[in-house]
DNA sequence: CCTACCGATCGGTAGG
DNA sequence: CCTACCGATCGGTAGG
């Protein structure tokens, strides 16, 4: 007569993570504390340090966890023809984003934690690397079949990855959906004018 | 035999916001406390309580503070000729901020209070609202005049803050000055492409 | 403006 | 995991 152990056994530290998704989301990261993830977590905060020794590390996974689900959801992509390839993780990293504006928020909050901490730093600029591998990787690719000019590999990604990051701190800032709308049209221009101007 | 007022008597709240200045620099808006601003500013918690009645207050205050030194960096734009014009405007969003990284980290800070604090975000659409009139007066300007195509001033306008705004969160976040770089020179790509293709 | 202090809350721990 | 508690620090105030 035991509870099914799927429901009633979760794993904690998955309900960790989504106990201070939840609090980061409600209050902010400068106002996020163990007590306010205890509280959505639904026990004490003795329960938290149980699982984490310290806020930090608490903080770390969970920027672990963070990143680790977008890594996924970019991860998705995989048509081989470049010009689609292209259009896709475009749409990933412009399109996708208008689902999750909590993410974004919680991703940009810690982001700008950066400077102040070297752990986050780490992260972020490991997971920026991936992404920009794949943009490279494909404009390489279009470069190769002959569908995209010979262009500055690096130069183009790196302006897409600003366009990227521009659009999604302006549609938390300024909680407007057009900024994606208007970075997904502004990403394309960019791309034709780029990467196929001489057709 | 009285000290010179200009050097023993500075106005107190111009003080304070410097220290706010230096502690925000330091400790990060999630470590931002009345302490450490009253030991910036050399003398004890109540002293900032005189002046401003709650944290809330001050850091409103600062937020202004910031903001109108901005302002002012930007309105110092004042060529006619639309194209020159348009150069100097994105010289001084992309190009000037690298002699003020310490301003650049700060106001991503506060800007990623946004979803948290109303009086920040007022603030912050007020200043973005500034600055892309300046862009789309001096885009029309250039339609007016005929060396810029006929084009959506809105979407350039636009545009051109996203990636704006995508340089400065980099610049911060992965503390490469090749951020603004990249960007300005997408920037010009992107006018070339976008305002004078027919040309 | 200062000293001294307030209640509230912080991250973290001991003992079970 | 909980209860109970720790010292430290928080924003803010009273009284001068």
């Amino acid at each position: 007569m035991a509870d099914t152990p799927t429901e009633a056994d979760p794993d904690p530290h998955e309900e960790i993570m989504r106990a201070t998704y939840r609090a980061l989301r409600e209050h902010g990261y400068a106002d996020l504390t163990i007590k306010r993830i205890a509280d959505e977590y639904g026990k004490s905060t003795a329960a938290i340090h149980y699982h984490y020794d310290t806020k930090d590390d608490l903080l770390t996974a969970f920027l672990d966890f963070i990143l680790d689900q977008f890594k996924d959801t970019v991860h998705e992509v995989e048509t081989t023809d470049p010009e689609q390839r292209l259009e896709l993780l475009l749409d990933k990293l412009l399109v996708d984003p208008r689902d999750h504006q909590d993410l974004l928020v919680a991703i940009l909050e810690m982001r700008s934690q950066v400077p102040y901490n070297d752990q986050f730093r780490e992260r972020f600029q490991q997971n920026d690397e991936y992404v920009q591998y794949l943009l490279r990787t494909v404009i390489d690719q279009g470069i190769k079949t002959g569908v995209f000019d010979d262009v500055d590999t690096d130069h183009v990604a790196q302006a897409l990855m600003i366009i990227v990051d521009g659009a999604r701190t302006r549609a938390v800032v300024f909680d407007e959906e057009d900024s994606l709308e208007t970075a997904r049209q502004t990403a394309a221009e960019y791309v034709t004018a780029a990467l196929v101007a001489d057709d």
